[in-house]
DNA sequence: TTGTAGGCGTTATCAA
DNA sequence: TTGATAACGCCTACAA
């Protein structure tokens, strides 16, 4: 017999543990599924009876739509995604409150995952990110190169990228970075004025652009200042506890008067070592640290740091980012925000020297 | 006419900009979709000749599966959905690295929400993770009561939920929490054996139930100890900087010898508070805190606190969590986590004083 | 082993 | 204003 009009496999009534359709939603007011999903995005004028009857429904079915199934048709799932090397690194909730706070105004959600810093990993939430269908990606580049087939399919697909922190051009020409390069100008210029003359410096992985651009400040202040370059003075870490400490030991050996630290939790790796060796800042050595935060105010050494503005380079990011995805084709843009230099008295007669922040 | 074997709308040759899909592969590789959903899900066995045909299409045409799709028909997404009152507040990060190692080696993702600890966030949060059909959700409790609507469609919808941090018996009895009673006592009853014997404390919202646990805490420990408990002596905060600030200023001019404070936002209000006025830790009040942190150890005063397994929190609740969504009925569980005392300086003679963490 | 066709829960396009 | 009905891209009986 021919499939007469019979509601094929579609009828299920309200068979408890089910969350309600939209066809439940229908049945229930008696209505098409059309003019269910017309008042609940309130498009078409739907006359006040049904309306109503559609609203008493919803509520007693306790319906809520599936945004899957929006997504899926729509093509869009008001969500985006974010790599970052390793949320529980300090400097990294606030850019992500940043993050969400923006995304969040927006509608959009959080899609977080962690690369840990390798490339392996990274490629692997990405991929994930890709198949989830986010509408766009913050990234956190880790250190190496994009595989080519993944660059290929980011390309194709088209979506939205917005590098934070650290610039890949290789992905993108959109960045919201920080002006390192002045920060670290300014921090070891600090460190100058307080008299310090051998001064080293603990950087990052020179692999990743803020590193780069902290090497690059620091280098030119010395010579600004005429201070001698000591390689002896300086390591190369990995933005982790322990490198700043491998870093301090091996530094401190060679008795610099200050050193510039580039990020905090190397600072606290250079602390512990300086600790170990009975070494203390700021008598026996100036210190000016990256990434202000709220404790550094209140215990000793007050620790003279380049703040930088995370939550504005998070939200700036997703607000790029948002830009893009819903159709901003103007030119690339390199977005850098001006750090601070918060003097406390971490370089010694810090309190009385005029900072510089302000410069260029 | 009738509609002939004609592929309808579907023909859609490998039209640039459009990712691919399933049928787009089927047809390059001149198979049936399930062909290519099979060998992508390496289920049933594909003869070679069809796999490797299939492989070249998705290769060639760069295909990512859409786990949408896959998502709405399976009715489940491999995303858990977690609401934390905030994310800057460093507590939170280890707990949701902890979370999202946890979930990614199990194949899950994290959707990250920020309630900023008001209960209207809250709740549309929660909305918004059930309309995304998140398979679970990790929720740090806001204060406040959730409306019985949508209590009654968590139950409804029957999606698992664990508790971190804080309970709320009013949703669920699956928990992962410190043990905040402990951890206050043995806080308190080093603070009275490192001589101090008007004793502060700086609480969190009562509303909340670690803050509830961690008064107890101390409550029994003075009485223990035979302390007096003095009501200028106490304050209850927010567990914010500025909460920690307040509280200081009013406890503070009543001369306390010794304070405990429930978490590492509302001390660092305290020192500042402590740091107006001139008074010293430990020379002026010995200082105990919750919450211990890698830079702890290196600044001064150099803080005794109450550690609590952050990453373990999450990792454990994200387990069980997951444990839920993979079928697992048994009985409600309520993990709760050892704290453990980590003596420091803060509060004069600590070094030579035996912990008690064990006990109980 | 492989293919066909129906359904997951929406939105969107046409008619009515 | 409403209602059918075809997508969206995938999984999965059931057939072949």
């Amino acid at each position: 017999m021919p499939p007469a009009k019979t509601p094929r496999t579609k009828s299920k009534a309200n068979r408890p543990g089910k969350t309600a359709s939209m066809s439940d939603v229908a049945r229930e007011a008696n209505v098409s599924i059309f003019t269910v999903s017309a008042v609940i995005n309130n498009k078409t004028h739907v006359s006040q009876v049904r309306r109503q009857r559609v609203m008493d429904a919803i509520a007693k079915l306790n319906y809520r739509p599936n945004l899957l199934a929006r997504s899926l048709i729509k093509q869009k799932t008001q969500t985006i995604g974010m790599v970052v090397s390793d949320i529980a690194n300090p400097f990294f909730p606030m850019v992500v409150r940043g993050v969400e706070d923006a995304a969040q105004s927006r509608g959009y959600n959080l899609l977080l995952c962690n690369s840990d810093d390798l490339i392996e990993r990274e490629e692997r939430q990405l991929e994930l990110l890709l198949s989830k269908r986010v509408d766009g990606i913050l990234l956190v580049k880790a250190t190496g190169e994009l595989s080519p087939s993944l660059r290929q399919m980011i390309k194709e697909v088209n979506i939205p990228f917005v590098l934070v922190m650290r610039t890949y051009p290789q992905l993108t020409r959109d960045a919201v970075i920080s002006d390192d390069y002045q920060g670290s100008y300014d921090a070891v210029r600090h460190l100058a004025r307080a008299g310090r003359r051998r001064i080293g410096l603990i950087g990052g992985n020179l692999k990743i652009s803020n590193a780069k651009e902290r090497w690059r400040g620091f280098r030119d202040a010395l010579e600004a200042e005429n201070l001698p370059f000591d390689p002896a003075l300086v390591a190369e870490g990995d933005y982790r506890i322990e490198s700043g400490f491998r870093a301090g030991q091996a530094i401190l050996s060679h008795r610099p008067d200050g050193i510039y630290v580039a990020n905090h939790l190397m600072t606290i790796g250079l602390l512990t070592a300086a600790g170990e060796v009975g070494l203390m800042c700021p008598e026996d050595f100036g210190l000016v640290s990256f990434d202000d935060y709220p404790w550094l105010g209140v215990f000793r050494p007050r620790l003279t740091t380049v703040e930088l503005p995370k939550h504005q380079l998070g939200s700036e990011a997703a607000e790029l980012l948002i830009r893009r995805i819903e159709g901003d084709q103007s030119s690339a843009v390199l977005r850098k925000l001006q750090p601070e230099l918060r003097i406390r008295e971490s370089c010694g007669f810090g309190l009385h020297v005029s900072g510089s922040s302000k410069s260029r």
